[in-house]
DNA sequence: TTGAAAATTGGAATTATTCTAATTTAGTAA
DNA sequence: TTACTAAATTAGAATAATTCCAATTTTCAA
């Protein structure tokens, strides 16, 4: 069952909210909160699941809109993996994703805190990155199930 | 005009058919070319537009058959920025993509030698990586329109 | 408390892609 | 060459994630 937000993660989406000129509701408190408490990066339609079980009336389109409104804010990113639906993490260190061939399960994975730079570095003058996504897709070893 | 394809591409393209069981085709030469003639990156209807201008009886199911056939037998790299419409990139060497934000043009970045290995070691014990992507996006100045 | 703007809602619409079943083609063996 | 078989192509239907729309509800500031 998920609870309501911890003090310190209300203040942050308030804030990130406000910031952005948005409003505070209840559903997208709600939301994130389902996206806190399991990481473990679920599409849109696994955010609905869950969120209905604890707020039944709420309706798909505003999870779509919730999760747009919590990546604009910087509080979630998109995880696009080919074709597949998008995924939502919460997860707001620096971090690249590895998803598991055979189960189609995403992973985050740590990066070194001067890599971004390195990468930066790659570019060719007059190119200004403002977002850098790093997907690694393989075999991952010993996963439970 | 989009020329028949040089030797060296025919026989990489032959080659790696033959690998994978695969049948050479006048379709698949033909989107082969296309991609190796204007390496724009080019979604599959652009790919689908531009074949049917010297092979107009050809299909668009038969243009997304040939691009996943190329991309099955490693000729091609499809490119996927968020939900946008998949890419196709006929650039073997290692490189990332980069999107400008204001145009949606995507551009190969080449990449030093030993980035990969790098990029492949932050990954913890037990995560074998067969693909690595690398994404930027953001402003590329002084593009032409 | 009230009014305006913003957010939510259910359902329809969109669209890139995949699927299907019929036809055509490529490659092989006689 | 011919005939055969499996593979590839084709047109159009189907799919599915996401977005759009118009009506209702909610938030927040005055």
């Amino acid at each position: 069952m998920v609870r309501g937000l911890p003090v310190e993660a209300k203040e942050a989406l308030d804030n990130a909210l406000m910031e952005h000129g948005l409003r505070s509701t209840k559903q997208r408190e709600h939301v994130f909160s389902v996206l806190l408490h399991k990481r473990d990066h679920p599409t849109a339609d696994e955010v609905y699941a869950r969120s209905r079980q604890e707020m039944d009336s709420i309706s798909l389109a505003t999870v779509y809109n919730c999760l747009e409104t919590l990546v604009g804010c910087g509080l979630v990113r998109a995880v696009n993996y080919e074709r597949e639906p998008t995924r939502y993490c919460p997860n707001l260190h620096e971090h690249a994703h590895f998803q598991d061939r055979r189960t189609g399960r995403v992973y985050d994975v740590d990066l070194p805190p001067d890599l971004m730079k390195k990468l930066r570095a790659v570019l060719p003058e007059g190119y200004h990155a403002e977002s850098i996504e790093l997907y690694f897709h393989g075999k991952a070893e010993a996963e439970n199930s």
